[in-house]
DNA sequence: CCGACTTTGTGCATACCTTCACAAGCGGTA
DNA sequence: TACCGCTTGTGAAGGTATGCACAAAGTCGG
């Protein structure tokens, strides 16, 4: 039996003997199993927007919507209907022709993937600004995200509820995390302690990092990290107001050039 | 003169009389110009990491380096380092081969075509636990993104002063708006709200928002949203969490299948 | 001044994502 | 049952972004 490349799950081995050299980037070693997951297959940028079709989908059932079409869901959304019907393929093929999806087949459907079925608790390290907000922000609890630990450096904090939930010192991170199995880790303290604290929250297991603290991480490949930097963001729509700027400049500059020169407008083109 | 297609910046002109049947998808009118911009040209997401090897060059600024070549820089910043140099391309050629990148010019080219020459003042709507730590958070002032508006519906918040700013009512969006100059709008509302306070800072004239409530908002073509959407980002961790249980679980179903089948260990393949 | 060495900038191939367009499938209707 | 209109699901095309690999271009030591 030789390894090969396919569409799907599959399990395909390499019998002890067989040296079959592969073209496939990865050349599997001899005597190992290649298993490929189809939820590998959908793109990261789908996931993303599958997040946002749940919460849409969400608002849908709360209103009493029980069927909806990819034309509708896509303009609630903000997307494409195409791109959304592709993406919607990635869950499965739950729609019906002619009629559209059954609102809440397709919730459940969407939770699965994203794996919403199970609780993932959250710990949150360092308790500044935003580090409260992020405490008493409801939307992690009610979406199936409880904060299950907080922890920061300064001891005056330790003890201290916050949100409902008593601080730890950072300290303890490892013992806490695993105890209360926390499966995302929040980093919410200044940029220099980032680092040390993500290290921490890797040696005690968690594998899911979101990280507001402007650093770029390292951690090993194994481990995910997202992360939301406001000064990034800031950045590109300062990118934005400047194109903006020198579009109009250059509109201006083009009406003044050709002033007199026979043209009605000047329309600047994407 | 007939318009054109091309490279870079260039100002066409269609001559009244002139009816020149365009290939291009967006048919002139006549008696219009059209220009083009080379800015345009920097794709979104080259844009992004520009403004991360901005910080990333002036933690460098502060150590002291003078010269980096790209290959440290995209170690630092966490990219391939031909994807770093293709980024640095969009700005211009501003490096020695042999030597590499000076910090400074770099600095000072990038913060160009972010258009972070100028100060963009922000302006926060709803000051809740977000709006509060926004409205404290220091990253904004001292990358050239004062804040200079605080905005809630709620009365008594009106005049309290957070971070050094009074907060103003709601309702005098538009003139503060307006008069303080603000380029960019923080929408950190309840979702309910937010559609509203995004229509109230379009009609100030502010062009760019960041939306931090959960929903899609409707806005012209000639504003720019960003979204930075919390519960979006741990969803998507949930889903590599899960495609990690998955494998986790397809490994081990995979070694309890084979057992004894002359095969040694079972690999998963991303 | 020259040659060896280093690093940039970019053409090209690849992979990924998006969009179009349409066949296939389903419910409603006569 | 047979047709009709509507909507899904997807093959294929097009576009965008990524990564490799290398020529061009500069520095530095002798």
């Amino acid at each position: 039996m030789v390894a090969q490349r396919g569409e799907g799950d599959e399990v395909v081995t390499t019998t002890p003997g067989t040296s079959a050299a592969q073209a496939a980037p990865v050349v599997p070693e001899q005597d190992e199993v290649v298993v490929r997951e189809r939820a590998r297959a959908i793109p990261e940028a789908a996931v993303a927007r599958l997040a946002v079709y749940l919460r849409v989908l969400s608002g849908m059932v709360d209103q009493g919507v029980t069927t909806i079409s990819s034309e509708e869901l896509s303009a609630a959304a903000g997307v494409n209907s195409a791109k959304l019907r592709k993406d919607l393929s990635y869950v499965g093929s739950y729609g019906t022709r002619g009629v559209g999806y059954d609102v809440e087949v397709l919730v459940s459907h969407i939770e699965r993937i994203l794996g919403l079925t199970r609780k993932h608790s959250v710990a949150v390290v360092g308790i500044g600004n935003l580090g409260h907000a992020l405490a008493n922000y409801g939307g992690f609890q009610s979406r199936g995200f409880p904060v299950a630990a907080l922890f920061d450096v300064d001891e005056d904090l330790t003890g201290v509820p916050v949100g409902g939930i008593p601080v730890n010192h950072i300290d303890d991170i490892t013992t806490v995390c695993v105890e209360r199995e926390v499966s995302i880790g929040v980093i919410a303290t200044p940029p220099q302690a980032a680092q040390a604290v993500c290290d921490r929250l890797v040696s005690a297991g968690v594998q899911c990092i979101l990280n507001f603290a402007p650093v770029v991480l390292q951690v090993p490949d194994d481990v995910e990290v997202r992360k939301v930097d406001l000064a990034v963001e800031m950045q590109i729509l300062s990118f934005h107001v400047a194109r903006r700027a020198d579009e109009a400049s250059a509109e201006q500059a083009a009406n003044d050039l050709i002033n007199g020169v026979g043209v009605d407008r000047v329309v600047i083109r994407p």
